[in-house]
DNA sequence: TTGTACGCGTTATCAA
DNA sequence: TTGATAACGCGTACAA
């Protein structure tokens, strides 16, 4: 046996521990920098030896421990992700196209849910931030000062997504929910209604555009505009509910109902129909996000168009810009939105 | 100054580099090790230099380094997660559910999409083994050789979820589709139909509820079974243009139509009733997924409910038993499903 | 209660 | 083209 003439120093000597770069070169006969390089940049090293570590490589089924390189290198490639919540479909088209933008580029998302407080996100910026990260997103413009001063302080690129603000942490890529609101009421306006209602899930964005859509339409309103606010996510449930308590409690005569998202305006759309009222005679519909069944309704539904894969795009693009050192580009990145005139309202 | 006493080894003597735990126990006039005691179990550190650890913390912002303390300590409280999609709900539940279950025992989960290809699969579980997981999910049984192996190489807990087989890699929580299929086909045999087809998306998994579902319905049939099956993934519009098809191409005739899930059903009874046709005498229509609008559609919607977040549950449960090591555990949970009888068929 | 010494598995820097 | 050697920032003995 030649088991004398191994180093003593490292390792153990069968299957005992963990396969390590280590492991690979002593069966390739090489050390293990040159299996380092090897699987880095395969033309540094001569054909015979690659051949060799990639046999090894494959009998023993090795995977690099990217921890260990991340620590020595300083780069982990991991981009970490917050969004309120997962299965909210604004949120998961967007990380959909962020993930794959960014995937292609060799790095890795950590993805959490942040639910709806700011406190939670400050926690949870912190257990993301200790993965060290190259980068960051994070939905909406609100955080807690120890949050700002953390993500400054970790030094890499921030992406604040899906709202708009003039001082971002570093990137900012949205847009304003004020604005889409004030737009849905001018369209409500020369449509020609006169009365409005308001049906919303729980969620301070939407709180924002409701609270523009209501300042707008108010001068045009014969009658108060009757506001339903539910406390969890939407729904078509609460949809259907939504109108009911219009209808039923807070004696709305009909008019235009703006939704905080699709689902909702569904739902409202059901209801009125089970009830038989006519949509958009009796009761008019505006949604918001332009979801993929919203065209497909009946009647298809009026609603406010956000490309949500753009933003996830964008803000990935920005971030590559970042990496790149490639231009300056602006911090701020307004993608707008657009009404979409359907036959609901 | 007093500077030169400064040990001359290690760390940048002003704001240069990173804050690391050296850092802190400077500030705090300790070594390196308290600190990290003072983090990880703070009744092993006096109470008066914990204060000043803790000052220091608060004062440079430090963030704790969990790559270099997952390399350190061979665990990285990471778990990786595997789903074909994030933006389909059926995953989406899921996955919160394991996220919400595993966060609250201090683990992080880093998700990736797989999508159809199991080769792409099989790339994803190799950078997903390099992050050094103490564990893993996976969504369905069906993976590469080479990936099975180096799941197995891994060392670590494995979970397959949303399908059953008696060969898990190692845990295994969900049902059977085919069974779901059969049982489908038995509610509509017994409620009287005798003629059936089928709406599909594009999904392995339903594929075999679909030809369990036909095989159990052929002998009750009086046509044959026609089935439209989509190339993508599910959506209220391929529902409507799945009856079109059927009605307008296929010749189908009536009775009740099987879809692979909830969001193709409801776009199917949304073509009913924009033809004018009566649901269910016309058309009776079976989902899949119970999806919380299900209930709330005209008609509400007959379909398979399959408990989301209880699969996510019990793979996290799987998971964290596996890591107390807590009873041996049956590897594989049946968690079954359950036809919801409403009013569409 | 606190500190020293070492190792975790990799990349970066030199030198050969 | 290849190899020593030293970080990377932290946990785990073990000792004081």
């Amino acid at each position: 046996m030649t088991d004398d003439q191994a180093p003593p120093p490292k390792a153990a000597p069968s299957g005992g521990g963990p396969v390590t770069m280590a492991t690979i070169g002593r069966l390739a006969g090489v050390s293990q920098v040159t299996v380092s390089r090897a699987l880095s940049d395969p033309s540094k090293v001569s054909p015979a030896t690659l051949a060799k570590i990639r046999e090894a490589i494959a009998v023993t089924g090795f995977v690099p421990n990217a921890l260990a390189g991340a620590l020595a290198s300083r780069r982990s490639r991991l981009i970490t992700a917050l969004v309120p919540s997962i299965t909210n479909i604004v949120y998961a088209a967007m990380i959909k196209a962020f993930s794959e933008r960014i995937r292609a580029h060799g790095y890795q998302i950590l993805l959490s849910e942040t639910g709806l407080d700011p406190a939670d996100e400050e926690m949870l910026i912190e257990t993301h931030l200790s993965r060290r990260p190259d980068a960051m997103l994070l939905t909406g413009i609100h955080h807690t000062p120890r949050a700002r001063r953390m993500l400054l302080g970790a030094g890499i690129p921030v992406v604040e997504v899906w709202d708009i603000t003039d001082s971002p942490i570093d990137l900012c890529v949205g847009f304003s929910h004020a604005e889409a609101g004030r737009a849905a009421a001018d369209y409500a306006i020369s449509a020609g209604y006169v009365r409005a209602g308001t049906v919303s899930a729980d969620d301070e964005r939407a709180a924002r555009r409701k609270a523009a859509f209501v300042a707008r339409f108010a001068p045009a309103a014969e009658a108060a505009i009757e506001a339903v606010d539910f406390d969890g996510p939407a729904s078509l449930e609460r949809g259907r509910r939504g109108l009911a308590e219009l209808l039923d409690a807070r004696g709305f005569a009909g008019g235009v109902i703006f939704c905080s998202s699709d689902l909702l305006a569904h739902g409202v759309l059901i209801e009125a129909r089970a009830r038989g009222l006519a949509v958009p005679a009796d009761i008019a519909v505006i949604g918001f996000g332009d979801q993929d069944f919203a065209a497909h309704v009946e009647p298809a539904l009026t609603t406010v168009r956000v490309d949500r894969p753009a933003f996830g795009q964008a803000a990935a693009e920005a971030i590559l810009a970042r990496f790149d050192g490639t231009g300056p580009q602006a911090p701020v990145t307004d993608l707008g939105f657009r009404i979409v005139a359907r036959r609901s309202a």
